[in-house]
RNA sequence: GGGGGAAUUCCCGAGUGGCCAAAGGGGACAGACUGUAAAUCUGCUGGCAAUGCCUUCGGUGGUUCGAAUCCACCUUCCCCCA
């Protein structure tokens, strides 16, 4: 089995320019391909985290990446899927949003001569000139064919500005200078990418009359069509210090059931033979693959040690065996108490299960919180120096844990 | 350039002088049921030293005993005409 049949087998293709062609190309190493990375944050997230492993996939198999680092882009910001403008970042925040980046996928994919290379399209984007851009490649392009494009399908009734609408314009850039200047000759992306894609493939040919190539990574969506890797409107980042590694693993150890064998087979790096086994599992048994699933993202993000790590806090959390020595703890000094003892909603909100003492109140009054196993409901609890030296375990819900201590 | 409309809490969206911390829905959170799942049902959803007080209806001023609501100006967005 070749690489691009292992791709297909594990449904990350959604769709190519040349399948023959390409299918040829990468099963012999012989691609270049390039995908871009917007620094719209300043961390990674689990979205990007599935084109990472795409490039490793790839790259295992004798292809070289290039990561593409959006310096330029990012001051204009993609507008394909969304409803509403991008907020303008600076260009001081771009660049250490850009630093951030580089820093996290070096942890992930080899760079070095002969290996992956990481370019910043601000390199070439920001000198361009508008009159001369204008007549080298804006005559290419057929707003007419723009506007059909999908990617601007939900502008079109909200409103897109002329400065969003060259986003397109400025991809497309992108491909042509890297088939040009780093023989790159397939670009990768997001489904939503496409048109996107497909401009810079239409200008690679009308400009130099080759073929370049484009295929896009399936989005990864949870059964209810939702894109994965948000909780709460909230990205699920790939720094440690934004989403703990504990946090990290607990997002994969509570996919729905429907979808933790689509994110085995799209994610991790298991042999498929050893996925189409965990297929068959059933009902609770499940449970297993979600272990198994949150334990190799978490390797792959954070190390094994952390990995394991996180594995152990849940264990011992949820099953009861193990320590709780790594599920997170608040350490408290003799200034966070008045007259020697600490009431329970502020415990709550110092450890941060909860945000304010309002959301502290209600939770313990719907019987939300514990404290050692026991259910508190009393509002005006509170609890005394001695008692917190031994270290009290808070519970807020069912999966939210901390350990205070007392210095 | 001319004319018309809109901005409400996490999101959508009602509210057009006091009964408004603001209907309804979604989401989130908590409880029951479970398998750390889904579905379902229940509660809950600005803050605080809490039968009260403070902040919030795009911004700034004003009218009024009292403003999300009325007036003026500003900002942003949408629609129609050019």
């Amino acid at each position: 089995m070749g690489i691009y049949e292992e791709l297909v087998a594990r449904g990350l293709i959604a769709q190519v320019t040349n399948e023959e062609e390409i299918r040829e190309m990468v099963n012999a190493g012989k691609a270049t391909f390039y995908i871009g990375f917007d620094c719209t944050a300043d961390s990674l997230t689990a979205g990007h985290f599935m084109a990472l492993t795409l490039m490793k996939r790839l790259q295992m198999a004798g292809n070289k990446p290039i990561a593409l680092i959006g310096g330029g882009t990012t001051m204009i910001g993609d507008p394909s899927g969304r409803t509403d403008m991008r907020k303008m970042l600076t260009r001081e925040d771009i660049d250490h949003n850009a630093e951030c980046f580089r820093r996290q996928m070096e942890k992930f994919i080899e760079f070095g001569p002969g290996k992956a290379q990481m370019v910043n399209n601000a390199d070439w984007l920001l000198d361009l000139n508008y009159v001369e851009l204008l007549r080298e490649v804006g005559a290419c392009f057929s707003v007419n064919n723009m506007l059909r494009a999908k990617c601007y399908e939900q502008r079109m009734e909200r409103g897109l500005s002329f400065f969003e609408f060259n986003y397109m314009i400025m991809q497309s850039y992108d491909f042509y200078y890297l088939f040009q200047h780093y023989d790159c000759n397939m670009q990768f992306g997001g489904d939503d990418q496409w048109s996107n894609m497909l401009g810079g493939t239409e200008l690679i040919r009308k400009k130099l009359g080759k073929d370049a190539h484009a295929m896009t990574i399936t989005l990864l969506t949870d059964s209810h069509g939702m894109k994965m890797g948000k909780t709460a409107g909230n990205a699920v980042w790939l720094d440690p210090n934004k989403t703990s590694p504990y946090d990290f693993y607990q997002y994969w150890r509570n996919v729905d059931d429907a979808d933790v064998l689509k994110c085995i087979r799209m994610l991790t790096f298991l042999p498929l033979s050893e996925i189409d086994q965990m297929a068959t599992w059933e009902g609770s048994q499940l449970n297993r693959a979600k272990e198994i699933l949150a334990f190799e993202l978490t390797k792959m993000v954070h190390g094994e040690e952390e990995a394991k790590k996180a594995e152990a806090s849940a264990k011992a959390l949820f099953a009861g065996t193990g320590s709780s020595e790594n599920m997170p703890a608040t350490e408290l000094g003799e200034a966070d108490l008045t007259y020697g003892a600490i009431d329970l909603m502020s415990l709550l909100v110092k450890t941060g299960l909860c945000t304010t003492r309002s959301d502290a109140r209600r939770n313990i009054q719907q019987g939300g919180v514990t404290v050692d196993d026991v259910k508190v409901t009393d509002i005006a609890k509170s609890y005394t120096a001695e008692e917190l030296k031994a270290g009290i375990v808070l519970k807020r819900g069912k999966k939210n844990f901390n350990k205070v201590t007392l210095k």
